[in-house]
DNA sequence: CAGTGGTCTAGACCACACT
DNA sequence: GTGTGGTCTAGACCACTGG
């Protein structure tokens, strides 16, 4: 582990016991208490100040953060989401089958609208209850004999051990709707009842797109919560 | 300007004209180029990187990032959000007075229940069509004289210039819901229809909360849209 | 294997906050 | 003024990619 992580994570932990606005030593006795250079000390308080757990005011020093909810919003799977919520996930499959990809699935993974495309849709439960009704489209070239794995499950974790495929971005458009039919009886819904609808294409650290979700979440029991920051103008 | 912020917009320039995946100079090459050291250079390519303009591979190089929406989620004003959109922003202020904060808004403020905040609620507008309703809470404290000034324009800007106060920071919760009744009206849509609802308090450098806002959002025409990323495990 | 980005060091000077 | 974080340098070694 290199000593700019460990040495965040030291911090880390300590910060944790402090009250807000507690000024921290400075860069350089950190450096010299932990035998680092002050360029280290750096990069392990840029890390700790990007995730909110400490602010620095030039020319004063290095403070505990006021306690705030500080989740950044982040890249999770469904399964991972709800295990942060403390609920537990399941799935229900409706479809795995794999088809002609269409112009709009086309124009969101780049690819031509009839080259195959493996379609999963799964109501996602969350302790058991319907949570959310989620349709995603993979390029078939990318996840070869995918519709023959356990789809229960988080799919993520399936296509980096699998497939050697790691998301580490997505693009997301978030929007309010309400939900009828079909849909409204699947996720247990009054029709006309509101929902968040999320779209998302997800794409590997070269920025090529390989998943694109829509998911639908019953607004009674989903929001989404995270801290933002205003551009460094 | 610092070198390294100067490097940056010179290479966000650079790297806007050529093709995704091409590879950028190496780090080295980029410090020579340019007569700077390569912590400089590393530094820029950081903040390129962190902006989704390009990404890095350990042991093959630096890249530009394929073309993405890559708006990451930042801390704007409605003013701001709309000038974004190409939208003219507008405000019609329907209350703007003084109240006891009460609990709700004195838990989110951190304030006792019975200290003054300043409460304003403005109907939105974009390009003169209703697009949101808004509820704001300020410590009355924070901004003394702001009932006198003019409410119709951007917050953000006449609490930095008037008061001092600057917004880096905020925790948001994002919802669907169904608008009905007074707030359907005002927002001219039908009862039941849907709309997103973010409440968000506003911090400042130090963390302290100075704003408290319930924003709700007409749905056909408001989403969020935003990159993410994934935690680096 | 050569070359890349990732890490780390020891030092210097600057801009700013507080006293 | 003194001390803080912010910037910058020149150099070194490591871990990884790719031919």
């Amino acid at each position: 582990m290199p000593k700019h992580e460990w040495l965040r994570e030291r911090l880390r932990a300590e910060v944790a016991e402090l009250s807000p606005r507690t000024a921290l030593p400075t860069e350089r006795e950190l450096a010299v208490q932990h035998g680092v250079s002050r360029a280290t000390v750096r990069q392990a308080l840029r890390a700790l100040e990007e995730s909110g757990a400490v602010y620095r005011v030039q020319g004063a020093g290095t403070f505990v953060a006021d306690t705030t909810i500080s989740k950044s919003l982040s890249l999770t799977s469904f399964s991972e989401d709800m295990d942060a919520r403390g609920l537990r996930p399941g799935s229900r499959v409706l479809v795995a089958d794999e088809v002609p990809a269409g112009s709009a699935v086309a124009e969101d993974l780049q690819l031509s609208p009839d080259e195959p495309v493996v379609r999963l849709v799964r109501l996602r439960l969350a302790d058991n209850a319907p949570m959310c009704l989620e349709t995603v489209y993979f390029p078939s070239g990318r996840v070869p004999g995918l519709l023959g794995a356990d789809l229960t499950g988080s799919l993520y974790a399936l296509l980096e051990e699998e497939h050697g495929v790691r998301l580490v971005l997505a693009d997301q458009v978030v929007k309010a709707v309400t939900v009828d039919g079909a849909d409204a009886a699947l996720l247990a819904l009054a029709p006309g009842s509101p929902a968040l609808r999320i779209h998302r294409i997800g794409r590997d650290e070269r920025g090529r797109p390989v998943e694109r979700t829509t998911s639908v979440y019953r607004a009674d029991h989903y929001d989404i919560a995270f801290t933002i920051r205003r551009e460094t103008s």
